[in-house]
DNA sequence: GACTAGAACTGGCTCAAGCCAGTTTAGTGG
DNA sequence: CCACTAAACTGGCTTGAGCCAGTTCTAGTC
């Protein structure tokens, strides 16, 4: 006997149970066919239905994936994009050329692509406007929209929002094209160069709309980075929402300790 | 009509986008009950199997909770607890004398635990060998591994490795219990005080195994985060893997641009 | 040999029914 | 008034059937 409880379980857990072990063993490796849910329901001696339940399990916790017509396959894990705090470094941004987003793409062989979709002036969304320490009259802030592509695969999406005092005028405000040094670089021209970051990071599923927009799989949950760029005079000059398809991205962080 | 393919989508499809609707818009605010599969299942002149599968998209986004014999419920979202970049910061250690995790739980009024499960000596798997620059032959490390409660509610596991060469016979290869100043002040006076972290984030589904460990609902990712603790030499001397469920806790950076 | 039509697969989704195991509630007896 | 029981709920899970829409393979045709 394997286990105490181990017969209370319902079919559909036992079958999914066998089917992750055998994922994990290498029975199934990444990219191979699982049985078919007629299959398994033959094998297990149950309705056709608790086969495809427990195959949905297995689409929820992400370790499979369902292809209409052609059967479920494991998984293949890609490698993370890693996003790092030096992200926004000067150096690194003048001597690669590239965007930190780029550059990462680029490291693992893959075409990137960055696409600004809407250039937009509203009212800051609350959240935003604590962080950038807006009162409750003026709220005005250019709001920019950025889709981020690895060989046009969408992979995350930021949303940036800037006071419209500090836009006004510029590039920010008008142009989807940021010129050399990118974004960072217009703000140090105007008198913000970025000093320190604030970055609030959370999990969730993706809503509907983040499943159609970034293409997310089933079981792929997305990250949500809440990022405000200060200045060298404690002042927050940006937040970007970033939203994150975790199947595709990862988060690394080096820093200093600060007493 | 509201949009083109709007009556193409299958039933269930509709109930769910029905029900988040009037989640989002406050019909259901947060606690209430929904209404029973076999009652949504009349109204829509459906199968109760339909209404089921339509609740059970909203509990796979994490928008609802089930409860056995009782309902289904819109989930309450309680604050998260932020775990921050200053939790190793020295001066906050020693002004509050709380551990960080402690001084965040007790904030939001709650009740703070964390057990110490066990101390072992084993190998460091591959990434954490990795972090911690361990050759091939040496890998004996000291795993302890903690659980975290806040409210008698399991919030995060985390599993430290420390290289046996550092750990040996101090209390952080035997004691449970780290004493004043917790676990960075004996890595001090063993002569590595804290400097820099590197932080290694991504977001996942929970294996089996933590769900029934952190308890973690249906629809609730985790977020996976690899610590490494390094030394005012650039020595790695302490790798923690924490995995903490994303409806109870964010991460909150805040860190110096370097070039 | 290249192309094509169709058969034989695949998963997607639904139905209607039933049994089980929890919870809630209403009624009953003390 | 309280405590307890039983009925009427709730979701959990399964069965076996069917139709649909994709994909893959195969056999036949040009």
């Amino acid at each position: 006997m394997t286990s105490d409880q181990g017969e209370r379980r319902p079919p559909s857990r036992r079958i999914a149970d066998d089917l992750r072990d055998q994922i994990a063993d290498g029975t199934y490796p990444p990219g191979k066919k699982l049985p078919s849910e007629r299959a398994l329901a033959a094998q297990y001696g149950t309705a056709r239905n608790t086969a495809a339940e427990a195959i949905d399990m297995l689409r929820r916790e992400g370790l499979v994936v369902a292809k209409h017509g052609a059967g479920v396959f494991v998984r293949q894990h890609r490698p993370l994009l890693r996003l790092g705090s030096n992200r926004y470094s000067r150096t690194l941004r003048e001597s690669t050329g590239l965007s930190p987003y780029r550059a990462e793409v680029t490291k693992q062989g893959r075409t990137a692509r960055v696409d600004c979709t809407s250039i937009t002036r509203v009212d800051a969304p609350d959240d935003v406007a604590d962080r950038l320490g807006l009162s409750r009259e003026d709220r005005s802030v250019t709001r920019r929209e950025n889709w981020y592509y690895a060989d046009d695969e969408p992979v995350q999406v930021g949303i940036t929002y800037i006071p419209f005092s500090i836009s006004e005028g510029s590039l920010l405000a008008t142009s989807a094209n940021m010129g050399k040094g990118s974004l960072y670089a217009r703000f140090e021209e105007l008198g913000h160069p970025i000093a320190r970051i604030r970055e609030e990071i959370s999990a969730r599923m993706p809503t509907p709309e983040e499943v159609s927009g970034l293409a997310v799989p089933d079981g792929v949950p997305v990250l949500d980075v809440l990022h405000t760029g200060i200045d060298d005079q404690g002042r927050p000059f940006e937040v970007t929402r970033f939203v994150l398809r975790a199947d595709l991205n990862g988060l690394d962080y080096n820093m200093p300790i600060e007493d």
